[in-house]
DNA sequence: AATCATTTTGCAACCGGTTGCAAAAAACGA
DNA sequence: TCGTTTTTTGCAACCGGTTGCAAAATGATT
């Protein structure tokens, strides 16, 4: 029933080739020719079919978007910028949502299958293993939001975590606190791990500063509540580093509940700079990532990585900076 | 250099039509040349490829997911439960985020030429001639949270919004307001319209009851909170149906801002009982939306019109109800 | 007008699969 | 054992495109 090839050239009365090529870039076709076939194409409402030029060609302009953050507002963010800039390079977005059971095997089988051009892994919790799998089958990939190391197995971009553990431990060092804690995410999120390594590194050098810490078991709203309810609880912290905004935002909402006033009882820093962390009634201090830069830059990377499968692989990592805002108390 | 039919073939001793039929799905094949089959394409690390198949049998499994609504933090909960559903079914998401200088044509286009199977459309705003010219051009599609109508052109499933703007208004005027508002979305989407619609309609017949109206420029936190501190300046308001949760989260910001306590000066209610309505700091009244039911239905309706093509359009629209938290006065 | 260089065109093979059909093999019945 | 029915198999054509190659057409040069 769709309109193929042969129809327009039938219609155009020209080879099957000759219509391939006026819809080529940079193929070999006269102003003539071009003209009837366009016309009878026009007539005909013909669309040329993606996949199955794609057999040959090798490209389909495909590129997986592979996440598990999907219950992290932070992360609408992330997919609406990048689904625009694929889009903004006629590159289409596979959308792959990681539950709990789908393993690395199953999630390149499916990728493979569909023989996507690239991968884009967005993830701050999973381990680098899991985007290896991806480069193991030979799939240009990037992960974003990816764990830091100066000598990557594979295409990495974010930011240092460890780096944002030790900007936020400076910070509360600065504003005076004496008993501070770290409230992370999971334990076993590579974010989570490598933001508490930074964090206690400097606060072990401070002696006049007693540290405790502690993990959500999920970066959400939810586990930031029940987590915090818990701590508030166990003893007086005077502030503390929680790994991500939205688990900030949980720890504002139970610290409100038991009639605590932020900052003067309790000082909080979250990691992310979400939309939401600079509404009014939530207006949370944190650490700034540079969300858009890292985006750009992993379209770039995996974009380039379809054309060169060899390129070395990279570690771009972005600065990030604190934004003060009202959960700590002034310096 | 990737594995093809082909490779397994002659790997196996067989022909290559024997290894399609071992990974067809009720194919015919002997246990043996099945089991020489599988060995060899184990050992070869064979993967079908799901395009070139899609070539003679006319499906993709590809389904285009394709919305606008890429700054409402309640978009992501729906996309998540899409690619959740559609990856169950063994469908895979193709992303297309609506910026505002794509128009339906080019959509259309884009996605004939990757031969989804099916479209949904998740959008409380478009039009319902947005999702019309996938129907026109022969493509099961499905408007989720799209506009009700008694005799629809197309399948849509979602909710009565007009019955929503009757139980806000309704709500209200139990509770004993006496002046009360109407804030919507942007004046041309359908949902503002609809609500609109409902609300105005309870409260017009209400004699004791005065009523206004006004319009935030997007369905985000910015433009709630900018138009109610417009609404403040204004004059005195008792209470505000909004035309959805973020909006009224917004709305709520600049309520607190102005020093104004909730419920105690103005009441405020919400629509989509998005998760974040319920956050303790937030404790949102709102009118929860079936998402889970509307999802699963919009999944359920596009294939079996995949199967069915000729199936005659359907509108499934499912209760709303009003969910009690703090941003009303009490009865 | 004849020669040669350049561009345009169609043929045919190919991309990686599927499938109708007839031949071959296996299973069945007597 | 042999004829018949059923199952399995391979051949070859096809899905909707692309592309190398040689022939045809065009244009330039003398």
């Amino acid at each position: 029933m769709p309109v193929t090839l042969k129809d327009v050239a039938e219609r155009a009365g020209v080879s099957r080739s000759a219509v391939s090529r006026t819809f080529t870039e940079g193929a070999s076709v006269s102003p003539k020719t071009r003209r009837k076939v366009e016309k009878a194409a026009a007539e005909l409402g013909y669309r040329p079919n993606a996949l199955a030029s794609s057999l040959t060609t090798g490209r389909t302009k495909l590129i997986g978007l592979v996440s598990n953050n999907f219950h992290n507002p932070f992360f609408l963010q992330v997919f609406d910028l990048f689904t625009r800039l694929l889009q903004e390079r006629g590159l289409r977005p596979l959308l792959v949502n990681l539950t709990d059971d789908t393993n690395p095997e199953d999630t390149v089988r499916l990728l493979q299958q569909y023989s996507v051009d690239g991968v884009i892994l967005a993830s701050s919790t999973l381990s680098p293993e899991f985007a290896y799998a991806f480069h193991e089958a030979r799939m240009p990939v990037v992960h974003s939001f990816g764990r830091i190391t100066a000598s990557p197995r594979l295409h990495v971009v974010g930011i240092d975590n460890v780096e944002c553990g030790r900007m936020a431990a400076r910070t509360l060092v600065k504003r005076g606190y004496k008993r501070v804690g770290f409230m992370g995410g999971p334990r076993e999120a590579t974010s989570t791990i490598d933001r508490r390594k930074g964090f206690l590194e400097v606060l072990n050098a401070e002696s006049a500063v007693t540290v405790s810490e502690s993990f959500a078991t999920a970066y959400s709203f939810d586990a930031g509540r029940a987590e915090m309810l818990n701590l508030l609880d166990a003893g007086p912290t005077e502030a503390y580093f929680c790994g991500d905004d939205v688990l900030s935002i949980g720890a504002l909402s139970a610290i409100a509940d038991r009639g605590l006033k932020i900052p003067q009882d309790i000082g909080i820093i979250g990691l992310n700079d979400m939309d939401m962390a600079r509404w009014e009634n939530i207006n949370l201090t944190t650490i700034r990532q540079p969300v858009r830069e890292i985006i750009n830059s992993s379209v770039e990377l995996v974009v380039q990585t379809t054309e060169s499968p060899d390129r070395p692989p990279e570690s771009r990592f972005y600065a990030c900076e604190i934004v003060e805002r009202g959960t700590l108390r002034p310096l």
